[in-house]
This record gives C-alpha cells, structure tokens and sequence, in this order.
DNA sequence: CGGTATCCGGTCCGATACTG
DNA sequence: CAGTATCGGACCGGATACCG
C-alpha cells in the first residue's frame, strides 16, 4: 500500500502511489514475464533487493490486490506468488510507460549529464 | 532526476524514477491540462505542495527535459512552466496509468481495508 | 525455504524565515 | 512574484541475526 493515502487527487497520483516505490515496478515486470514465481525465485529474479524489502514490497502489493501469494504447507516450505486480475490490468496499463522509458531512457541520461535550458 | 540512478533494469524502472516522488505527477497533470503556467498558478494547481518542494520537483523535471523553463526579466518577476516535447510523450505514455488508477481507485482503497487472501 | 525482528543511516518532505 | 536557506521529523531501505 506504498503511503497508504486514504484519498487522492487523481488516479495517476493512486497509480504512482501503488506501483511507486524501489522495487515494485521490477518485481511486477518479473511477475509479468515468469507468471508465478516463487520467493526464492523473485529473490534472484530481483537482482539486490533484500528479503526484507521484498517481503515488505511483496506484502504491499498483495494488500492492493495487484499480486496472489500461495501458500503450500509442505517441506521444505513453498510460496508461490502471482498477478491477480487486478495486477495483471495494471501490468497492462503500465507497458506504454515501460515502452517509453525503454525508448527515452538514455535520452533522460544524457539530460542529466548535460543539462540543458532550451526547450525540447 | 530524482534519486538520479545511473542505469536502469528495465524502462518502466526509469519511468518510475521519472515521475515518482510525491508531487510529480500532479505536476505534470497540471501542466498538461494547462498547457503553460507560473510558479504561483501551479502553487495553487498542485493543492498542499510547499514552496520548496514545488521547485526541487520543477527543477529535476527540467533536468530531466520533461519540463520546459523560461524566465521573463521583468518587475515583478515571471516564470512560466510548460511540457517540452519529451514530456508531453511521457504524458501520453502515462495516460493509461491515469486512467487506471481512476478506474480502480476505489477498489483499491476497499482493498486496504478489507485485506483480503483469495485471487482476484 | 521463507520468512521476522531490530538496528541504523540516508533521504524525503514540511515548516519557517529570508532574498532579489 | 519567484525563489533560497536551514532545520528537524518521518520514513525508506540496507545489514544482520534469528525463527518455523
């Protein structure tokens, strides 16, 4: 639930807010990509998130309703986590941002290397 | 800039990176519904910003050439804002996320409240 | 394997006061 | 009007150690 407003102005800002976040957007591309991962799985999958941020990320995003976790009582113990429905609209409102970052990125790099005033 | 990374896994990261941060995208959603604005017209746009946060998230966005500053030397000074062309793409990139989160908003805050284990 | 608990530093962000 | 400077609290996020 990220800051956990309770109201927002408009739904770009409850999306950010949602989606927000160190490691969110990279553990819902993987979620994306693999379909159900387990944790150990995420884990590599995320490269350098801790296990604490990626349980806390992780428990997060479930309260949202973006991501389903499965618990199999078995052992060794296994948990399996996935996009609901609601994720999974998201995943998909969120691929032309992806598409323009993909396309920008390395125009914003050089931005920041070379800061410039004159319009676009 | 915001935390200003060096690289990116993947472009959604760097979107992310881009428009995060509290104030950004109320930022930008008022720039494009307006087109063009002063500071203190856009102080009164994004309700609840302070002074200081206006600008340090004006001036990553300009880093960034997301945002387009032009200065008018006169007395009283004039300031006016507006999307470069870089920005306006990213605007259109975002609309989906917009109107995502205006279409799932309320779920989400019920969400929140009634926490839930079961699949979408 | 899949977590939890605790400590701790850095950053974010708001409030306030001041300047050209 | 359009900023700048400084302070301080809250929160984010990493490291480490421990538990079922």
């Amino acid at each position: 639930m990220a800051k956990g407003k309770v109201s927002y102005s408009c739904g770009l800002d409850a999306a950010v807010d949602v989606v927000g976040g160190k490691w969110k957007p990279l553990i819902l591309w993987a979620l994306h990509e693999a379909g159900t991962r387990r944790f150990g799985e995420l884990r590599r999958d995320v490269s350098g998130v801790s296990e604490k941020m990626l349980i806390q990320q992780l428990r997060e995003l479930e309260a949202d309703g973006i991501v389903h976790r499965e618990v199999y009582r078995e052992v060794p113990p296994r948990v399996e986590y996935s996009l609901t429905g609601l994720g999974q609209s998201l995943n998909t409102a969120l691929l032309p941002l992806g598409q323009w970052g993909d396309d920008f990125m390395s125009q914003i790099l050089r931005n920041r290397e070379h800061p410039r005033t004159g319009p676009a």
